[in-house]
DNA sequence: GACTGTGAAGCCATTCACAGCT
DNA sequence: AGCTGTGAATGGCTTCACAGTC
C-alpha cells in the first residue's frame, strides 16, 4: 500500500465500483474482469485497473478479480469496514431528509446526533433520533466518538456552526450550505451544492440556443 | 463566444462565482478584481480569469469587473436568465426534501410536477404541488414545456423511470439513485450520489490509521 | 487465450508570467 | 500602478499498449 497521492476522482470511482460489486454479490457472481466493471459503471477498463493499482494487486492475470474479495478490499480502503457516527446540524428541510435518508445507513454512516437552534424543532424526532440544542455538541461528540459533521444550516449560520464543530474536535465536515467555509488544515472539508448540478444541466441545455 | 469545449469544472466554478457576485450585489459592491473573487470562493485569480476568458472579455484592465454586469453575463451563460420547469419522480424522503428545498427556486428551478407510483403518496401535496401518478408524465412535460427531470426513485425502478422520461422528450436528467443509467446521446445525464461525498471523507480519515 | 499490472504517451486543466490596456 | 487577458509551461489524470501470468 503506497499511499502517496490518490486522485480524488479515483476515490469517488472506488465508491462506485464497490456499489457495483455489491450488486454482483447479490446476483451470485463470483468473478469479474476489469472490463466487466468498466462496462457496469461506465468507465474504461484501463481506468479500473489503474485505480485499483494504487492500492495493491487484487486480481489474477488471465482470470480477473474475485468479487467478494475485491469488495472487501474496497470497503476497507474506503474506511467502510466500520460504522461512522455522524452529527448533523440543521434540522430543516434538507437536514431532515438527509437524517431519514436510507442510503447513508446502508453504507455505515449513522447519524447519531441531530442539532438545531430552533426551539420549535428541538425535542422533535427524526426517525428515532431526537433533535437537540446546539449546546450539547461537545458532549455528544465525546460520548459517541463522532468525527464527521454534516452542515445543513442557512448560509448565514454556516461559518459559526463550522467553528463550533472544529472546536468540538470534528475531523471532517460535509457542507451543504452555499457558503465558502474556513477550517484549519487539520480538518477535511467537502462542499456539496445541490443547485450546481442542475446548473450544469441548465448550462448544457442553454448552449444550443 | 467561442464555445468549443468548456471543462465541466469551469462550469461548476462559474456557478459558484455567480453566487459570490450575488452576495456582493447585496452588499452594494460595484467592482471586483479576479483576485477578490478568487479569495472569496477559494481558487486562484488566474483560474478565475481563465474561466471567464472562455466566454468573452468582461473586465477592464487596471480596474476589474463591474459586479452587476459580470453577474448578468454569468447567469446568462449558465442559462439561468430563465425559469426551468422540472419534473421530479419519486416522492420519497429525498424527493420530498428536494421538492421543498428553497435553494432550487432561488436559482430559477421550478419543480412544477411531482410523480410517484405509490397510491399512498398520490394526491398528497409537497408545498403547493400535488403528487400525481406516473401516467401523466407525457402530458405534464408537454403542458409545462419541461426539459429537465430529477430521479429520486429506488435503484430498482431507476432505469424504467429514466426510459419513460426519455420517451416523454426530457432532455436532461439529474439522477440521485445509485444506479448507472443508460440514456441516448441526445439526453444529458448527471449523477449525484450523496453517499460518495461522505465516503471520500471516510477514505481520508481512514488513511491515517 | 484471457486478463492483469504498469511504464510511456497523450491529453487536458491549472498555474505561471508577462504584454497590453486604463 | 493596477489588473485583465493569454500564450507558454507545468502538473496530473487518463488512455495506450504490451510484458507478465495463469
Amino acid at each position: 500500500m503506497k499511499i502517496y497521492k490518490i486522485p480524488e476522482a479515483t476515490v469517488m470511482r472506488l465508491s462506485v465500483y464497490s456499489r457495483f460489486l455489491h450488486q454482483l454479490i447479490d446476483e451470485g457472481v463470483a468473478t469479474v474482469s476489469s472490463g466487466d466493471i468498466a462496462k457496469g459503471v461506465g468507465v474504461s477498463s484501463a481506468q479500473v485497473r489503474k485505480d485499483l493499482a494504487y492500492f495493491g494487486e487484487f486480481g489474477t492475470r488471465g482470470v480477473g478479480y474475485r468479487v467478494d474479495e475485491l469488495y472487501g478490499h474496497l470497503m476497507k480502503i474506503l474506511g467502510l469496514d466500520q460504522t461512522w457516527n455522524i452529527v448533523l446540524i440543521g434540522a430543516g428541510k434538507l437536514g431532515s431528509a438527509l437524517a431519514l435518508y436510507q442510503g447513508f445507513a446502508e453504507r455505515g454512516f449513522h447519524i447519531s446526533t441531530i442539532l438545531d437552534v430552533d426551539p420549535a424543532r428541538i425535542g422533535t424526532k427524526l426517525g428515532n433520533v431526537e433533535v437537540e440544542p446546539l449546546e450539547v455538541l461537545q458532549d455528544r461528540v465525546k460520548e459517541n466518538n463522532i468525527r464527521v459533521g454534516v452542515v445543513t444550516v442557512p448560509a448565514s449560520a454556516a461559518q459559526d456552526v463550522t467553528d463550533r464543530l472544529v472546536q468540538a474536535g470534528i475531523k471532517a465536515i460535509l457542507n451543504f450550505s452555499p457558503r465558502i467555509l474556513k477550517v484549519p488544515n487539520s480538518v477535511i472539508l467537502r462542499n456539496v451544492d445541490l443547485s450546481v448540478n442542475l446548473e450544469v444541466l441548465s448550462f448544457n441545455l442553454a448552449l444550443n440556443r
